[in-house]
DNA sequence: GGCATGTTCAACCATCCGGTTGACTGATGG
DNA sequence: CCATCAGTCAACCGGATGGTTGAACATGCC
């Protein structure tokens, strides 16, 4: 009972995980992380023919990634980062245990949300035990 | 973008997300997560042979996953989010903090680093839209 | 010693993945 | 119209993956 076994969210997990784990496609990501790009452009920096970045963009446009709008001749690319959220969220039940705590980024959250209360206290979900947004120890005026 | 392009921590993340992308590495994870197991009690609810579930444990230890304590003759296999925790803050980059806010957690951990603590003067602190507005809801995998 | 238990090793197989090249479709524009 | 640009498709190749089986270590117990 500790398994929903929902197979279609695991097939989704699958894709997303599997097109993460390769560094071009990663870099990828990163690229759209910036701004919308044409196929031809996001492929001009690696160092590999045009079908195999077109092949990378269609795995990530496959796991829900990134989506893609043709317009005339040239294809955009547009990063999605729902799916992303999503696998993510997987991850953060994994981090119940221990807080992620990933250096810098949770003192960094707490400075900007310093200066701009954000009513977190209101947004604290009750149920995942202690990850963010606990009244944590902010080091920051 | 300031990607010190380390190749170190790519294939860490390669050999995370890889051993993520597969749902019986998953579930592994989400049985370890409750308690350290035996490498046969690990296998015994998988339809598949002893064999094939050792191999996918052994993609979670190389992947630094989980740790393996050889005691007598039972192997334990232990969970180890330090990993993971790697790859989550790589994807809470992508899922959850906009493209301005990365420009401004690279700031954030220059100027830590500097031990300078000081605010862009002007520069406009890009403050994150909504970050943990998003109703994030942690759901157990 | 002898035997059961826990785990790994070694081949082997089918399939997928990442990359190439070459041909192809389709929109742009002189 | 014809050349060119943007991108996809198809076939192919080498290597990694995920699974099997059968044997080989180890260790614990009688």
């Amino acid at each position: 009972m500790e398994t929903p076994a929902d197979p279609v969210r695991e097939a989704r997990l699958d894709a997303v995980f599997a097109a993460l784990a390769d560094p071009t496609r990663r870099a990828i990501l990163a690229m759209l992380l910036e701004d919308d790009m044409a196929v031809t452009d996001v492929a001009a920096p690696f160092d590999m023919s045009l079908p195999a970045v077109a092949k990378h963009i269609s795995v990530l446009v496959r796991a829900g990634l990134i989506r893609q709008d043709r317009r005339g001749r040239v294809t955009w690319c547009q990063l999605d980062p729902d799916a992303l959220r999503e696998a993510s969220g997987w991850m953060l039940a994994f981090g119940q245990i221990d807080a992620i705590d990933l250096d810098g980024l949770e003192r960094f959250l707490a400075a900007e949300l310093a200066g701009d209360m954000v009513a977190e206290a209101g947004g604290a979900a009750p149920g995942p035990p202690g990850y963010l947004g606990k009244d944590e120890e902010v080091s920051l005026p």
